[in-house]
DNA sequence: ATCCCTGCAAAGGGTTTGCAGACGC
DNA sequence: GCGTCTGCAAACCCTTTGCAGGGAT
């Protein structure tokens, strides 16, 4: 929820870089969208980014936000996912461990966890097939421990009711 | 490109059991596209095999492929992809190897590879954090052998414009 | 002063939805 | 015959684009 003053101020620092090396202009906008992306925690779409912009009565336009977006990608400091829906998540990078996600189908929880093992195995293709594998993406689909108790819970009273029925 | 009868009457069967298992009327026009799919080789998206159907003059309409590509995935015999664009890419999956794809980030070329210790990770994050994984999507992001020398050969086109100006 | 970047709104493109008619059951 | 499924087209939603004004360099 709070901004990390530290981390900010290193993100800040790669990310003006960035734009110098690229000849980029260094506007206000860009470093408001960087700072509310560091204040927030977890995965965030582009309109919750907006609103809460908004909210705090910053000037941004939508198309600026996905400018910036795109840039903060291409420094890494912030990484985009695809879950499935035809809405790209984000979230911020910078220090974090490389990690993937676990969705539910039920409830659309995303949870993250580390394996070493993929880092291995990209490594490993990568070699094979002669790509120069940049990053990767591995999800896993399934159904959270809630939710497999509530559909268990559905099933009891299905159940209970054809028993009372008959 | 030709149907292979054999794996189609398999697929048939298997659809046939899963409409009558849900209730659900088993119509023409989603034999028709579970054919259509079948034939296919590779990937595809829903205009091009809408497109496919409509050069053979079969009257689908593209919500009707929507739906019956639901019921396919639903079903497991066809897999649904996200490869970053905003369009999604569905390829046939009965009989095949579990698989996951290389996609070249510069000509968007996709490649197929199998790795068995990506189930195991599947097996052991469900596990350890209560999720009934039920499947999987690995992505890897990178430059494929084609692209990388096409980059070195304009590299190498501008250092010798360079030499030659200077 | 230049011209890149911004805000705004309209366009774009993939997917979903609503409705009247068709047809599997 | 009932109720679901279909075709068609409009609606939807996220994202991109065009343009005129503004601000970074």
């Amino acid at each position: 929820m709070a901004l990390n003053e530290e981390t900010y101020n290193e993100v800040k620092k790669i990310f003006t870089a960035y734009l110098e090396n690229k000849s980029l202009r260094k506007t206000p906008e860009r470093f408001a969208i960087l700072e509310e992306i560091y204040t927030r925690e977890g995965h965030f779409d582009v309109e919750s980014l907006y609103i809460s912009m908004k909210n705090k009565n910053y000037r941004v336009s939508r198309a600026t936000v996905y400018n910036t977006l795109d840039l903060l990608v291409d420094c890494d400091l912030v990484s985009k996912h695809q879950f499935g829906k035809n809405m790209a998540q984000y979230e911020k990078c910078y220090g974090y461990r490389q990690h993937d996600h676990l969705i539910c189908t039920d409830c659309h929880k995303v949870i993250e966890f580390c394996d070493p093992r993929i880092h291995n195995i990209q490594t490993m293709i990568g070699e094979l097939l002669n790509f120069k594998v940049m990053h990767h993406s591995l999800n896993l689909y399934g159904v959270c421990a809630d939710c497999q108790a509530k559909t268990q819970h559905e099933k009891d009273q299905k159940e209970k009711q054809l028993n009372a029925d008959s």
